[in-house]
DNA sequence: TATTCTTTACTGAACGATCGGTAAGTTAGC
DNA sequence: GCTAACTTACCGATCGTTCAGTAAAGAATA
């Protein structure tokens, strides 16, 4: 591969380099694309808009992509499939529930951190159309499945049984998950310890001991 | 257009005034639109797609709203409205921060309840108009007061001083805010057992002691 | 090397559908 | 007859999408 071009050029994709005027690959318009669903909401962005954004014309994005519910596709794929795979790490498999709870966790945070704009989006989707209920159908398996976690956790004697297991999985959801509306990286806070903090406000509570 | 509501022709049925072939009198109209908002979007619900759900036209509508935006207008209002309210009541004002921290959750948490699906709007709002960026600033003021209470709690020593102020906050609110995504009044949940399971989980986490 | 063909990556104009909103006429109850 | 509460018909704007045409560059042919 030749990485000695100039950047604004022959952002080629697999064998060959072929012609590109400019570097409106589909990685760059989903990117663009979705820093706007994000900005002004899905419905609210219109395809002029994002043709706008990349300095191009509204019908040049759709040589790259079937239509603009397509990057809405592409968008939700990339984040939920992000998600399902912290699953399938080892240590979501093996150790205590409430260790592999706190593996799932960490994980999700740093998926939500890593692929923070797309993960953001996942998280606003309302079951509009089948694409989003598809993607909100992979979702609430994936958050069956920490419910799950929560629920060992708990019969292990890991976690008070004082409180409603439905109802704490869905404050522990909510807080994690809120990380998408402010956290920016970059910034003075580490994915590490944003992760520990989460952790701890999560396990251990914001009472002083 | 006057700032203030109460619009001096809406004649309410209460004292039994005039004309109403059918019952599409403001707070109806509101409900019906708030509810359709929640469900598909903002942008995503037209005035016609209102008006059927009202069982009426669409221009029937401009009768008692001076717009789609003004419906918009109202519910936020309302939302907010509310809200600042608990900062308003004796029980924030009075008593330790660590006591007037979680008398305002509460009361944020009984807002949110009785207020479902205005809140929920409010929690979804991005800044797309200037309505919307009104309503945003307020939230911001109203979590700011929430926020300087957590830190006067820390001061006082009631709050754990291990993890950033500002993360703590955050993380609050997405617990608290999440409810409006899963909360359905009327079911096994009472909204005082909620709230006593939020501060429970908010204050002393998951963790079995 | 010179010419032609093919593919890539667009441009610009236009499409039908739908949007929020309005104008003007109509009906029900006092 | 007056007015509140509509209805029907329509407006211009904008939406996502399509389509014919085309410039640029590699591949094939001579």
């Amino acid at each position: 591969m030749s990485e000695s071009n100039a950047p604004s050029r022959t952002a080629h994709k697999g064998g060959n380099g072929r012609a590109q005027r400019d570097a409106y690959d589909l990685p760059r318009v989903l990117e663009i694309a979705v820093t706007a669903f994000n900005e002004h909401g899905y419905d609210a962005t219109s395809m002029g808009n994002l043709a706008d954004r990349l300095g191009t014309s509204k019908s040049a994005i759709y040589y790259h992509v079937a239509g603009k519910e397509d990057l809405l596709r592409l968008a939700l794929e990339r984040a939920i499939g992000e998600l399902e795979k912290v699953l399938d790490e080892p240590g979501a498999k093996s150790g205590s529930a409430a260790e592999r709870l706190r593996f799932v966790l960490s994980g999700a945070v740093r998926v939500l951190v890593d692929d923070l704009p797309f993960v953001t989006l996942l998280l606003r989707v309302r079951g509009n159309s089948d694409i989003e209920r598809s993607a909100l159908e992979r979702r609430r398996r994936f958050d069956h499945a920490i419910s799950r976690l929560v629920d060992e956790a708990r019969d292990e004697g890991s976690l008070r049984a004082d409180v409603d297991a439905a109802v704490t999985t869905r404050l522990l959801f909510g807080m994690i998950n809120s990380i998408v509306e402010w956290y920016k990286p970059g910034g003075s806070i580490t994915r590490e310890q944003l992760t520990e903090d989460v952790l701890t406000v999560a396990f251990d509570g914001l009472t002083k001991r």
